[in-house]
RNA sequence: GGACUCAUAGCAUAACUGGAUAGUGCACUUGACUACGGAUCAGGAGGUUGGGGGUUCGAAUCCCUCUGAGUUCACCA
């Protein structure tokens, strides 16, 4: 048991004895002391005024003695206003680290029976991958990394969506104006080649637009007849009819896409269990439309299209299936969602998505619970704000992205640039050193979006490049070599726990034993950044008992031994949290 | 028009979900290199938490109201 808990139980029980009253243990407030203050933990007794009929100054000088009295470990309190501070001994510390078990630190101490589904990515085979989608697949994959640390069972999945008119869009122009380029003659990566007709389809068709305004058009009636659009559908409906030479240049481009995709992602360090494709999926859904219609759930409208009531949640009707017949997005997500349970029968789903589809998903959960799909109280959409650039939001058709391949290039050159100027890589082999500079350049950008609360939206200069040094995620890997260095030149030994601390290493082992709760409160919240926080301040810690206390050069060897095992834990946590965000831990930088 | 987000120092952000004097980094500034690794550490300056009201012992956080920004709303997924 961690701590707190012990503390909150015999907050309880203390507050039995003295005031006879059972309370709630969720009025119980145990926080880590305000560092201007004397003290570890802070119980809040605002809430205990109420029973026990005396001033909340009284009140926590008489939970302070009673909590004392059953527990010598707390050898001190104070009390300012309603706040009760407690100091716990030195060798209760000490005590804490010699029987720290690396193993399970961090992690549930039951764990979850939960399994877990992460659907993440989510890529369009029409254009390359950019900032916004590395911050959707950084947050999925420390998402799923963060929940299968802290025990559950996870999965990964990416639904690529590789059909629809915008994917013709690149076909045609491909068609039109490709000359039968390849990525190879090119020489670029499949999917910034037809990213690039993606574009040229937009410029064309923006020409043609033009020419029939000029013509006398209206520019609604102009976007609807251009003619490369009208070839757009034509194309589109040729695929839906399973034509064969359609499909052929179709499978040819996607294949071209898919192997720069896997480069940028094997680049980004994330993966999946399983890829879904819309092409498989886009006509599934259709059956449970069929079952909503006869559960009552669904009605139908004089044109035979299927809406759903929703007015009560207060989100309006919302159309499921066309009057043709034919699906929308909400039909064959909601026959998506039954597929994944079906495959890998998960109790929480997980689907991260931007924040502009707030409604789209609300409405899906809404729907699945009604139609009392078991999995249906697990959803949850990990809704994340765009990536705004100082100019805007990004738009691909118009050229305003960042593109993924492009920054993480510029982010290994900037740690190239900045490790040479140090140079400190001497004796390291080139491969090594090129790893070393991916390393940083990765943890510079993952740290920089990471630690940014997933909900909200973020700006991202392009000129001013990403830092590192400060709070970054290169001074978290510099903080860990350091201790590395350490540790190399150590030897190990047992805690001593009759030692008295240091108030920075009082200070250390304090956050180290709140690894734990970050953890739990990241996965309840789905929140890498709490993490990243999180390993930062002990970095920050670690960084300042370095600069305050002798580590090897202590001549107390009870001290050097337990500052070894500092060392030792601290490296460990710094190494387990980069890890929960996909940042590699050098040995050395 | 309806619904949903968001607003913290020049910039980027945090605040344990209602707790103490709102933390931190960048940039600016002063100091610490005969260094257990200076991508570090210590200090300074910078805030009416968009404005106004309310609830509370206590508000960046909850409620109301203005202002500003964004997203979404029936056939692109």
């Amino acid at each position: 048991m961690n701590t707190e808990a012990h503390l909150e139980n015999s907050v309880k029980e203390a507050l039995k004895s003295l005031f006879e009253t059972e309370i709630d243990p969720k009025q119980i407030k145990i926080e880590l002391t305000n560092p201007d203050f004397e003290g570890d933990f802070t119980v809040l007794v605002f809430p205990f005024v109420r029973f026990s009929k005396k001033s909340p100054e009284e009140t926590a000088d008489m939970l302070g003695q009673e909590l004392r009295k059953s527990n010598p470990w707390i050898i001190n309190h104070n009390v300012i206003k309603g706040f009760l501070n407690l100091s716990l001994s030195h060798s209760y510390w000490l005590d804490w680290l010699k029987n720290v078990d690396l193993s399970t630190i961090g992690k549930a101490e039951n764990k979850p029976a939960e399994k877990v589904i992460v659907e993440y990515s989510s890529p369009n085979t029409n254009k390359p991958l950019h900032l916004g989608h590395i911050r959707n697949n950084l947050l999925g994959y420390s998402v799923s990394e963060l929940l299968q640390f802290y025990g559950y069972d996870t999965k990964k999945v990416n639904l690529v969506n590789d059909r629809g008119i915008h994917i013709c869009k690149s076909m045609l122009a491909y068609q039109r104006f490709g000359n039968d380029e390849t990525p190879e003659s090119a020489g670029v990566k499949g999917d910034h080649l037809i990213g690039k007709y993606y574009v040229v389809f937009d410029l064309e068709y923006k020409k043609e637009i033009q020419s029939l305004i000029d013509a006398g058009l209206s520019e609604d009636d102009a976007k609807k007849q251009a003619p490369l659009i009208l070839e757009a559908q034509a194309m589109l409906q040729k695929w839906e009819a399973n034509e064969t030479e359609t499909v052929a240049l179709w499978k040819k481009l996607n294949e071209w896409v898919y192997a720069g995709f896997n480069e940028t992602y094997t680049t980004l360090g994330v993966s999946f269990d399983k890829f879904y494709y819309e092409s498989e999926t886009y006509l599934l859904g259709k059956d449970i439309v069929q079952e909503g219609l006869s559960k009552g759930l669904f009605y139908k409208k004089e044109d035979d299209s299927v809406w759903i009531d929703l007015e009560k949640e207060k989100l309006d009707h919302k159309l499921l299936q066309r009057g043709d017949g034919t699906s929308v997005y909400m039909t064959q997500d909601m026959g998506t969602a039954d597929l994944k349970y079906k495959d890998f029968g998960c109790d929480k789903s997980i689907i991260v998505v931007g924040n502009e589809q707030d409604y789209h998903f609300k409405v899906l959960f809404s729907i699945m619970d009604k139609l009392g799909r078991p999995y249906a109280k697990g959803n949850y959409h990990l809704s994340y704000g765009m990536v705004d650039l100082p100019s805007g939001k990004m738009k691909s058709r118009e050229g305003t992205v960042v593109d993924a391949d492009d920054l993480m290039a510029e982010m290994i050159a900037d740690a190239k640039e900045k490790t040479e100027t140090l140079g400190k890589t001497d004796g390291m082999s080139e491969a090594e050193k090129n790893q070393l500079y991916y390393d940083i350049g990765m943890a510079a950008l993952k740290y920089f979006i990471l630690k940014v609360d997933p909900s909200k939206r973020m700006l991202f200069d392009p000129k001013e490049s990403i830092d590192l040094q400060g709070d970054t995620g290169p001074f978290i890997q510099y903080s860990y070599t350091r201790i590395r260095s350490i540790l190399r030149q150590a030897e190990n030994s047992e805690v001593h726990t009759d030692q008295a601390l240091e108030t920075s290493e009082r200070n250390l082992v304090l956050l180290l034993s709140q690894f734990g709760n970050v953890v739990k409160k990241g996965v309840d919240q789905y929140s890498p950044a709490l993490v990243a926080n999180y390993i930062y301040e002990l970095a920050r810690s670690f960084n300042k008992l370095y600069a305050e206390v002798p580590l090897l050069k202590e001549m107390d060897e009870a001290k050097k031994a337990n500052r070894m095992a500092f060392c030792t834990l601290t490296a460990h946590v710094l190494k387990s949290g980069l890890g929960i965000l996909g940042i590699n831990a050098p040995e050395r930088m």
